[in-house]
RNA sequence: GGCUGAAUGGCAGAGUGGCUAUGCACCGGAUUGCAAAUCCGUUUACCUCGGUUCGACUCCGGGUUCAGCCUCCA
């Protein structure tokens, strides 16, 4: 029974979906003006191991992730580059479709655009406003009438008026309250627009979702997930406009990741402490990287650093170590003791550090086994393969994994390796352990690890 | 100022009212030509002050420190 943290309750729920067998999913995808950093892709693996895991329970889910490709920052970014917003944005999705492949994250079932359902946006606005929620203004921006939403404020457990109390923001004049959010902007020269019933303009970031969401998941669904900082305003007003709209509830769960931190401090563009995905790969593989952000609990803050990432490559390589020389025979089934144990962690929200430690026991259950290609080994290498991949990790090749990772040292490829690793059996045979220890110590210069045992030779990065 | 959430061994990070998390690192042993990998074993903990209890790291209350949100943000 998977029970999760709901955001609005504050509390862990029993879950259960609004329609037996399939969940419905929405999470808040990125803005596309930059490269992916490590904190856009915790969400992406964060709310990709909840994908693969109410699959493994049976869920037929309809997972929608969307891209904002309209929005202030990436005109501004466009105006910069001399480029059109669309040959930005192209750009910058591909990168974050490359980024996501090397973390191994599934696609979403969908993955709708915003300025491809601007029509879908219009509609929900003038659906607010003949409902009253909504006005337009003399400048032709709409707003969201924030004090007619009686549950405003829910989400995030704020009041109104202690948000007035603490307002920040220099108030707009076109506005009737100033907390009151903006729906439709309207059309400055030299920017994107579209026609509409309020004129020219552009749609607001949050009824982008509203609209999206319910486009393909329609007016009620199950799960809606994104990054903490999105719980207020964005989720808050994203809810306000779609109840208020459907005169209903809208995500019946509310899930939030944790950020990621660099020096205790929270990862962002605006502080300029980022790390981005392509750069990071640069050294570790993105199983690494992937392992690193699972190993802690997915609403807890997460502290970047090489140090927790050099600590995460030598725990996939224990993980791959002991699937090395194992047989792969789907035949002789999986334990279901393990697989188990696996889930029960997995349906307490997501515990996946506490999954990690069922992989672990069963790597040192195989490693435990005098023949690893004997039954029993390969039943626990299913049963390890099976739940690695319920993570989203230990798919590859064990030798292929532990020879191809990524390295600041690729003086020596590996036809050279084998060559050396010969020439020193050789020397071994002999026993001219100097010349053997020689050519060891030389590979250890260039990052390359060699393991005698039972009588062969191997080798692996790190 | 308002609202959240944290504080666990050298590091990371789960969890529990009394019983081994797990990974990395360390130490001892096995194995190895020596290593590596692996196995066996050992050591190191629960921010602080009160309270509840036979017993609290775990529940309750105060305090301290840290982080996040209240503005765009995964």
């Amino acid at each position: 029974m998977l029970h999760i943290y709901n955001s609005l309750t504050r509390k862990k729920e029993l879950f259960t979906p609004q329609e037996a067998g399939k969940v419905g999913m929405y999470v808040c995808g990125i803005t596309v003006y930059d490269y992916c950093h490590i904190g856009h892709a915790r969400m992406f693996i964060v709310f990709d191991v909840l994908y693969r895991h109410l699959q493994a329970l049976g869920f037929n889910v309809n997972y929608v992730r969307n891209i904002t490709d309209v929005d202030d920052k990436i005109i501004a970014r466009a105006a910069e580059n001399n480029e059109s917003v669309e040959q930005l944005t192209g750009r910058y999705i591909e990168a974050m479709l490359e980024d996501e492949t090397a973390l191994n994250v599934l696609r979403p079932s969908h993955e709708p655009r915003a300025t491809a359902a601007i029509d879908d946006m219009i509609q929900l606005i003038q659906q607010l406003i003949d409902k009253g929620f909504a006005y337009a203004a003399d400048n032709g921006d709409v707003f969201y009438s924030v004090s007619k939403f009686e549950h405003y404020g829910e989400l995030s457990g704020r009041k109104l008026a202690d948000m007035r109390a603490g307002e920040r923001v220099a108030v707009d004049t076109n506005k009737e309250d100033p907390m009151d959010f903006v729906l439709w902007k309207s059309v400055k020269p030299g920017e994107p627009s579209w026609p509409s019933p309020w004129g020219d303009g552009r749609p607001g970031w949050h009824i982008e979702c509203s609209a999206m969401a319910k486009s393909h998941l329609g007016e009620q669904f199950d799960i809606h997930g994104g990054g903490m900082d999105l719980q207020f305003p964005h989720h808050e007003n994203e809810k306000a406009q779609s109840e208020a709209a459907h005169g209903h509830t809208f995500a019946h769960y509310w899930m939030h990741n944790g950020f990621v931190r660099v020096d205790e401090e929270k990862m962002s563009k605006s502080l300029g402490n980022f790390f981005t995905v392509r750069e990071v790969l640069k050294l570790y593989s993105g199983e690494e990287l992937r392992f690193f952000i699972i190993n802690s609990h997915y609403r807890s803050a997460l502290n970047y650093s090489t140090a927790q990432l050099d600590a995460a490559r030598a725990a996939v390589q224990r993980l791959y170590t002991a699937l090395r020389g194992t047989r792969d025979d789907a035949a002789l089934g999986i334990d279901q003791t393990f697989i188990d144990r696996f889930e029960q962690s997995m349906n307490d929200d997501l515990n996946t550090a506490e999954a990690f430690a069922v992989l672990f026991d069963l790597a040192t259950e195989i490693n435990r086994l005098d023949d690893v290609e004997s039954d029993q080994a390969t039943v626990f290498a299913n049963t390890l393969r099976a739940l690695g991949g319920r993570l989203g990790l230990l798919q590859d090749d064990p030798e292929t994994a532990l020879q191809g990772l990524p390295s600041d040292d690729d003086s020596i490829d590996a036809a050279a390796i084998d060559a050396l690793i010969a020439e020193r059996d050789a020397a071994r045979a002999e026993k001219n352990w100097q010349r053997s220890d020689e050519i060891r110590d030389q590979l250890t210069q260039a990052g390359i690890t060699l393991e005698d045992s039972g009588g062969k030779t191997t080798w692996r990065r790190g």
